[in-house]
DNA sequence: ATACTTTTCTAAAAAAATTAAAAACATATT
DNA sequence: AATATGTTTTTAATTTTTTTAGAAAAGTAT
């Protein structure tokens, strides 16, 4: 790539990450002097990428001039799965939705329909916004399973016989697309514009169905040798000798995952715990609503509800504490569906950590709950789209003239 | 620092962990071009520090010229402590011990004289050595502890009042001085001459007294955010209800390290235990040669002692089954004192693993023993200075004519 | 043996980073 | 209140570094 473009590329990305910035914030953060970084910006400015937005307050000398991406030269498709539904939207460079979330139900297990099911509906969400495709930087996707975000492959859902599933919706959507695990976005979302932002190292729990994590380790978003790390779930932990779908048994999901929770409860009830919740608000065809309930409960007092809901937060302490000797991390955030219950958790985990943790270690780790809640995974996504905007692979345009599936 | 000063310190480093390398190699280690390369090589030639080697096999083409430190040119101390028993050493440019290990009693615990002592030792040996102070890089230590290797803090051992224990051995020794834990020097010392070269993502397995643990991710040493990542001997992982030296229970170390073992392998012998192994043998005063052993024992096929020692290297095994959940790194090392016993418990850990992992995460980690050894820490120490050497504090000069505690 | 490819090495041209100076502003002093 | 001093950003001139192109020294295939 010319290496004029590639500048210009890198400060657009920053510029997305950072919304408004200096000169000398850039040629920071791009790692080139200031000079060139202010030939770019010229550059990107008569293009009319990018404006002059006044000046910031001084800090004791000369007000710097701050620079930001005009409105709509560009958008981000952004895909957020799970395994029954997927939401989509498409974010212009505030991280502002262009259009309403899209969702719709989309099996994942035994659906060898479902990629080109995916597929077919970006296109139609793409066409109805009539945004022109040189316009959109990419599709971001967060899925399930185990996920290759470097090669762009899900080992576990979304087969597409011979290539990748990104190579086989790149072809079909003609756009770069990216992929990467649904808790590994949620983490970067929280780098980038959540509770771990500016951050070093920070763990970000997403808790859902499952049990996941993100790690930001050394301000980066760690993936591990096959882009497999962060299995916070299936971590052996437990002598419970509860079978969990992974087929091991004892891992932390067994004792902490949504439908769990759900389930206990519901136990509960039926062993005639007093509770102002009614079995038939915890039905397990409804389990986001199922939990929610439980949720609302909890906040209200209800004294079975928040020991169903601490218990569960206890034992992710517990696994917590681990993730606190291993690492180190400056902060554990609480994100994800369930972070809804955030709050309430938080105590429960502190009381864990409290028990199971070396005091200096757990005193210089603050525990926070994200901010970015039900929308983490989508920003995620727009912003591992943006993150890889500088490479070659990102440029819309060599998309326009090739097949409809490439390898 | 000037620019030429740092471009040579660099070439220098990376000679010393390559030992030898063309022009282009060191081009790209050092991310200058191949012209700046030549002309910095020509200087350190020029200087007497680098020498050529003469050519290397041709890969298709020109054949290299290859280059070299040469011999005499720099030494580095190296010192690897651990609670009772303190190593030091003076390494050259090729890790060669160019004075005899030097090994001396040096309790840690209650002893204010500790640190005194240290500086006082390392100073005799660099006299007894006759090598002037100029030609030494720097004094590396590996020590057990809470260690903040950037701030040079021992939070555990060697309190030295107002003062770090950097700055104050620095301050008597008239050299510039790293410290680290010492299962982290032990990783250093894998990724940069052992098991681990080359590899992007490995954990290293201290084992020891405690069970250690030292973390390379993305090809650089993982440290955490105060210095204290790694803390695997205390991941609360059984419910036995036995006191750790931290003051919790279920630590890993409670059922692992190697006093435990031996602790068992005594009491197995009281009981009647069918074994080779005789009582004397195991006394609590000398665990070292104690350990060693049940290790000789086993294998000579010892029953009783496989069985033992088989038994921590499963309950080692589940504690790297979570590693291996949490971080997905393409090798797990078994190294440090214990390493003597790999061979013998590499099947067991990998029998947890079989147990513990999914299969997809187990299956593309490779479980190795350490062929460093026992000297694994001194070269890591080593290895710390040499790390440095490019940094402003790595010269020797500006300690001539400081005060012997300077700030 | 000769043509072709590959890699290293060297010299001239282009690009980028430093350095120095100027401009714009804040704070302290007379 | 006016002036001096210290910061920070911006612009211009100089130096450093990289790129590019080509020569030299090998290996490989015809």
């Amino acid at each position: 790539m010319e290496k004029n473009l590639l500048y210009k590329r890198r400060i657009v990305k920053h510029l997305y990450f950072g919304n408004m910035l200096s000169c000398a914030d850039l040629s920071d953060k791009i790692h080139k002097s200031i000079p060139l970084t202010t030939k770019m910006l010229g550059k990107l400015m008569e293009e009319g990428m990018v404006t002059e937005t006044g000046y910031a307050a001084s800090t004791g000398g000369r007000r710097p001039v701050m620079y930001s991406l005009k409105q709509d030269i560009m958008y981000v498709v952004s895909v957020a799965m799970d395994q029954l539904v997927t939401q989509i939207a498409i974010l212009d460079m505030q991280n502002r939705n262009v259009t309403d979330i899209e969702l719709f139900e989309l099996p994942l297990t035994k659906n060898p329909n479902a990629p080109a099911a995916l597929a077919e509906k970006i296109n139609e969400i793409i066409t109805r916004s009539g945004i022109p495709k040189n316009k959109i930087a990419g599709v971001g996707i967060g899925m399930p399973g185990f996920v290759n975000s470097v090669k762009g492959i899900n080992y576990t859902f979304l087969e597409t016989d011979g290539y990748t599933i990104s190579q086989y919706i790149a072809g079909k959507v003609k756009l770069p697309v990216f992929i990467d695990n649904d808790s590994r976005l949620i983490a970067l979302a929280e780098l980038k514009f959540g509770a771990a932002r500016n951050k070093k190292n920070a763990l970000v729990i997403n808790v859902g169905w499952g049990v996941g994590l993100g790690m930001i380790l050394e301000g980066e978003l760690f993936r591990g040798h096959d882009g497999f790390a962060g299995e916070f779930s299936h971590i052996p932990l437990f002598l419970n000798n509860k079978l969990c779908s992974c087929g091991k048994s004892g891992c932390l999901e067994t004792e902490t995952s949504l439908l769990i929770v759900i389930e206990k409860a519901s136990n509960g009830l039926k062993n005639g715990k007093l509770s102002m919740l009614k079995e038939k608000e915890l039905s397990a065809d409804h389990p986001e609503k199922a939990f929610q309930n439980i949720v609302t409960a909890a906040s209200k007092g209800d004294k079975f509800a928040v020991e169903i809901l601490s218990e569960a937060g206890y034992n992710i302490g517990r696994g917590v504490a681990i993730l606190i000797h291993l690492l180190n991390p400056e902060a554990v955030i609480l994100s994800g569906r369930g972070s809804s219950a955030g709050k309430i958790w938080q105590a429960p985990i502190q009381q864990a950590l409290n028990e199971h943790c070396i005091p200096r270690l757990s005193v210089n780790t603050e525990i926070a709950v994200s901010v970015l809640g039900y929308n983490a995974e989508l920003t995620g996504a727009a912003a591992l789209v943006m993150e890889n905007y500088e490479r070659e692979e990102a440029r819309p345009l060599i998309y326009e003239n090739k097949p409809d599936v490439f390898i």
